[in-house]
DNA sequence: GTCGTTTCTTAACTTAAGTGAACGTTTTGA
DNA sequence: TCAAAACGTTCACTTAAGTTAAGAAACGAC
């Protein structure tokens, strides 16, 4: 199982054995269950998630609704608000599947950085890139109709479609469960025709 | 002028007399009128933007159409996408009005950095910063309908709606511009009634 | 200043999303 | 295992945004 977490780190850097050793002995491997709440509104947790299998999500409850705004599964890594600006979270993440991932606080990283200043860089690198992703998203959502996002995800995140509840993915899109599944008739009787 | 410049740093670090001088030297302002373009679709421009005074704007042409996705003013920094993934640029940057800012490029901050270590601290502060402050715009953008994030506008930055052009402003907030004209003449006859 | 362009607004009509409700299916927990 | 809850789809109706078109106002170039 950790070899998806080496495997994801390798793209920005190259370990060696012993740094690897040192992250085993670390013990930063959480199972969660379906369901579970990693992070409620209000607390203000430490903790950055990286998913090493299964899939987590962020939502917002607004008006005593469910508004999902991102889903992070396999190589996703995920640093709440609250840990960067220190203030209680206006968000909630919880677990979509069971789900095996990663957790760690910004003072392991500091005493892994001190050991390693490799992982410096990497985080650099990361968030660099991370900014960048985020913003092409959000350029492509602000773009985009509802039609037009649903069909983005079906080429870019097709396993979305199946592993996540259609409530939870239409409001990832931006509408009501029954606008999705209109919107979805509505490109199958396109097709057809 | 550059006392704005001096201004935002001094909220991420402190600067010596001799790094103010060190950073005037170097000539890095520009004054740009209204509706140049700064960037251009397809171009691999290496340099980064920080607004004194004025307003510039990010926008992309899709099916003939521009969608306004930022709007950048005073204090505001914008390093394109390209500078950081190193290729072409899917959109467009221009002057809303005319504008002083400030140009830089990786070279001339890595030289900075050579310089005063201090540099790269503060960089990597404002990345931080910058990724937490993206988010939540996303959010907020993603869990609103167009009517509340004219609404949120008008408390959050009210000074773009009057410096702005309405048909940016209208795909800025994710309509067309009669649909902006619709929307305001509707909040206009709630008020009243 | 004037002509032409761009911008903003209004209106009538079309299309798509929101709403409330019903109904069958799946999931879940006691 | 069985009842309750949650979920997904469909429908009829409402509301808001897209589209097309026209006209008024502001702006710019000459």
């Amino acid at each position: 199982m950790q070899d998806i977490l080496f495997d994801f780190i390798a793209k920005y850097i190259t370990l060696t054995d012993e740094e690897k050793n040192a992250i085993n002995s670390v013990d930063i491997f959480r199972s969660v269950k379906k369901g579970s709440i990693l992070l409620s509104k209000g607390q203000r947790s430490k903790n950055s998630y990286f998913v090493l299998k299964g899939c987590i999500r962020t939502y917002y409850i607004i008006d005593g609704e469910e508004k999902t705004t991102a889903f992070y599964t396999e190589m996703d890594a995920l640093t709440p608000h609250c840990v960067i600006n220190k203030a209680p979270s206006d968000y909630y993440i919880s677990c979509v599947e069971d789900t095996i991932l990663t957790v760690s606080n910004l003072d392991m990283e500091a005493e892994i950085n001190a050991k390693f200043p490799k992982f410096e860089i990497m985080c650099r690198k990361m968030s660099e890139e991370l900014l960048a992703k985020h913003q092409i998203d959000f350029d492509g959502f602000k773009t985009s109709s509802p039609e037009q996002r649903y069909l983005n995800l079906l080429q870019s995140r097709p396993d979305l479609l199946q592993r996540v509840p259609q409530h939870q993915l239409a409001s990832y899109l931006g509408i009501k469960p029954q606008s999705l599944s209109r919107l979805r008739a509505r490109i199958l009787e396109k097709d057809k025709g």
